[in-house]
DNA sequence: ACCGCTTTCGTTAGCGGTAACATAGCCGCT
DNA sequence: AGCGGCTATGTTACCGCTAACGAAAGCGGT
C-alpha cells in the first residue's frame, strides 16, 4: 500500500482524484467505471487499480444528475411487521436484482398522512418507478402520482380505480369464495373476527365480500370481533374467548388475517373444541408459518412474492421508454382448505 | 385549477418553474422551500401556492451535491423476513422521525458479497451515516466503512471488533446465562438445534458462550441438530422429532431462535411430552409472538428495539458535527423462563 | 502521400439545486 | 442629509458527474 494514498485529507474522493492517479481524463474514468464507451484494455486496468487502491466510490448523487437517470424503485408499504411485505419485497427483489433497478422501502404504518409524506420524500428522489401498496390514497398522492411521470404500480388490490397499473388479488371475490365454501360446508352460524377495518381497506373488502356472499345463501354474520395493535396470536385468542363466551353457539370464525387465526386456533385446541366439527376456521394470507401449527388452519393464498414479481416486471420493462403504461393483472387466490374447514 | 398549469409539456418540473411562476428569483423559491433565511410573508405564501398548484416536488438530488448534505442513513441487515429486524428498524424510525434523517434499508440475506454490493450501492449515495447489522464483515467492506468518514454503527453484536460505534448485546455471554439457568435448574442432557452457523455469526457466538458455561459445569451438549431455509415453526418440529428420535434421553432442548423453539414446543405438545419436566425448552429472542402459544417458552430478549434506537440516537448526534465516534454500548438482556424451564 | 475509417481519448456545457456574497430598499438616529 | 444597520431579495459560482461532440492517433488501401 502506497503512503501516497494514504496521504490524502479526509476530503471524499472524486473522479479527479482517480482520473489524476491514472493519468487520463475524468472523463475516461467514468467510461471505465460505467462500463460504456470504447476504452482500451492498458488504461481499462490501470483506471481500475487506481480506483481500488484509492478507495474510490463514485457518486451516486452527482451521477444522477448528470445523467438524469436514478435507477431505485419506490416500494411503499404499510408495514415491515407484517410478514406479508417482507414477501412481496422478496418477489420485488428476485425481479430487479436482474436489472440495474434497486428497490428503496418506505414504511407508511396504514397512515394516509405517513404515506403522502413518504411518497413526497421518495419522489424528491426522483426514482424510476413506483410500487405502492393499496388503492387508496389521498388526493395530494394520487396527483403527486399523476404527476411523477414515471411507472406506477400499485399492488396487492384490485378492486378499485388504479392510478397507472395494477397487480393483486380481488378481495372481495377472496371473501365471498371463502364465505361459500363455508356455507356449502354447511355451517350456518358465521362469525367474523378482524382488525379495526377504518384504514385497512383490503381487510375491509374481504369482509364486505363475505357478507355479500353470506346474504346471497340468506345468512348473515351472527357476531364479530375486532382488535388493533398487539401480538396478532394473542389477540386471536382473547377475540376467539370472547366471541365464543358472548355467542357459544357459533359454529365458524373467520378470521381477517392468518396470525390471528392461528391464535384462534390454539385457543379451541387447548380448550378441546373440536375443530372444524364443532367449529369451523378459516383465515387469509396463506403463511408459512400455520403449516407448523398442530392442524392446518383454512386459508387463502395472497400471491405475495408472485405480486411483488409482477409488479417489478411491469417497472422494469417500462423503465426508460415510455410505452403504454395502464397494464392490470389480476391473481386468483386459491381456497386451500386445511383441516379446519369440513369437506 | 387553471389551466396554465396544466398546460406544461410532461417535462418534470423545476425550481425555476416555480420561481417563474411566483415572479420571484430560484434562490427565493429555494428559501421559501426549505425555510431557510428571511422571506417575507407575502412573497413566501405566494411561493408556497405556486409550488403547490404546479404540484412541484424538490428534486433533492440537485439539492444534496449542491449542499453536500444527505439526510439518509443506510441500514444494512441481514433478511426482513427475521421478524427480529422489523422491530430493529421500529426503534431505528421512532429516533429517526424526530430528526430529519430517514433510514434507507439494504437487505444481504446472509451473504458477505451481497453485503459488500449493498454497502458499496449505499455509500454511493453519501448517507449521513450507516447502521449495519454484525461485526463480521470482508475486508473490502471494512475498508469501505473506514473510508466513508461517517459515523457507522455495527449494530446486534458486541463480541468482536467495532469500526467504529457499536450497539448490542453479548451473544457469547446469552448463551452462557442459558446454559447456567439450565444447569442450574438441574437438567444435566442437553441438545442444541439451530441454524447451519457459517454465516449466522450470532447464533455461532451464543452456541460457543452456552457450551462454555456447560463446560465449567462438566457438562457438554450431548446432540445437535441444524438446518437452513424453509418455514422455521415447520423445522423447529422436524428437528425436534429428529433428535428426540435419535437420543430419547435428552432433558433439555435449546434452540438458537424462537421461532424454531416454538415448533418445538408444539411438537412435544402434540406428542404428550411433558413440558418442563420431562424435556425443557430454550429459545432466543423475545418473540412477542410466544406469547400466544399454550405454553410461554423460556427466552431471551434481544432488546431489538433499544438496540435500533441507541443506534439512530448515536448516528443522530454524531450527523454533521465530527465528534469522537467509537460509542460502545452494550445492554444486558434478561432470562425469561417462561414456562418451560424448571424453577 | 493522401484519404477515409475506426478506436481511443479529451473538452465543453450543463443537470437542478444551494452557499456565499452582493445589492437594494427602508428604518431610525445623529 | 447622511450614515450605519437592518431585512428582503438577487447574482455568481460551484457541487461531481455525464451527454454530446470533437480531435488525435493508428491503419489499410490506392
Amino acid at each position: 500500500m502506497t503512503k501516497d494514498a494514504i496521504a490524502n485529507t479526509n476530503r471524499p474522493l472524486t473522479l479527479r482524484d482517480v482520473s489524476e492517479a491514472s493519468g487520463v481524463s475524468e472523463m475516461t474514468v467514468s467510461r471505465v467505471l460505467r462500463n460504456r464507451g470504447d476504452v482500451s484494455e492498458a488504461t481499462r486496468t490501470r483506471v481500475l487499480e487506481a480506483a481500488k487502491t484509492l478507495g474510490y466510490v463514485p457518486n451516486k448523487i452527482a451521477g444522477a444528475l448528470a445523467s438524469q437517470r436514478v435507477n431505485l424503485v419506490a416500494v411503499i408499504i404499510p408495514s415491515l411487521g407484517n410478514l406479508v411485505f417482507p414477501e412481496v419485497m422478496t418477489g420485488i427483489s428476485e425481479v430487479l436484482d436482474e436489472t440495474e433497478l434497486q428497490p428503496v422501502v418506505g414504511v407508511t404504518n396504514y397512515q394516509p398522512e405517513r404515506e403522502e409524506k413518504v411518497l413526497y420524500e421518495m419522489l424528491s428522489w426522483r426514482p424510476s418507478g413506483v410500487i405502492i401498496a393499496g388503492l387508496e390514497h389521498t388526493d395530494a398522492s394520487r396527483a403527486m402520482l399523476r404527476a411523477a411521470g414515471i411507472p406506477i404500480v400499485e399492488i396487492m388490490d384490485t378492486d378499485g380505480d388504479p392510478v397507472d397499473a395494477v397487480v393483486g388479488i380481488s378481495h372481495r371475490r377472496a371473501g365471498r369464495e371463502t364465505a361459500n365454501a363455508i356455507v356449502s360446508a354447511g355451517y350456518r352460524k358465521i362469525g367474523f373476527l378482524g382488525t379495526k377495518m377504518p384504514l385497512d381497506h383490503r381487510a375491509r373488502k374481504r369482509f364486505e365480500g363475505f357478507t355479500e356472499a353470506l346474504a346471497k345463501a340468506g345468512l348473515e354474520v351472527a357476531d364479530q370481533e375486532f382488535y388493533e395493535g398487539g401480538s396478532a396470536l394473542v389477540k386471536g385468542r382473547e377475540m376467539t374467548a370472547a366471541i365464543l363466551g358472548r355467542t357459544p353457539d357459533l359454529d365458524f370464525l373467520y378470521y381477517s388475517n392468518d396470525m390471528i387465526g392461528a391464535g384462534g386456533l390454539l385457543y379451541c385446541l387447548d380448550k378441546g373444541i373440536e375443530v372444524p366439527r364443532q367449529v369451523g376456521l378459516a383465515g387469509f394470507n396463506g403463511l408459512r408459518l400455520l403449516d407448523g401449527l398442530p392442524k392446518k388452519l383454512a386459508t387463502m393464498d395472497a400471491c405475495r412474492a408472485d405480486i411483488g414479481r409482477e409488479a417489478a416486471r411491469i417497472i422494469a420493462e417500462r423503465a426508460g421508454q415510455d410505452s403504454a403504461g395502464g397494464e392490470r393483472v389480476v391473481l386468483t387466490p386459491q381456497l386451500q382448505l386445511g383441516d379446519t374447514l369440513k369437506r
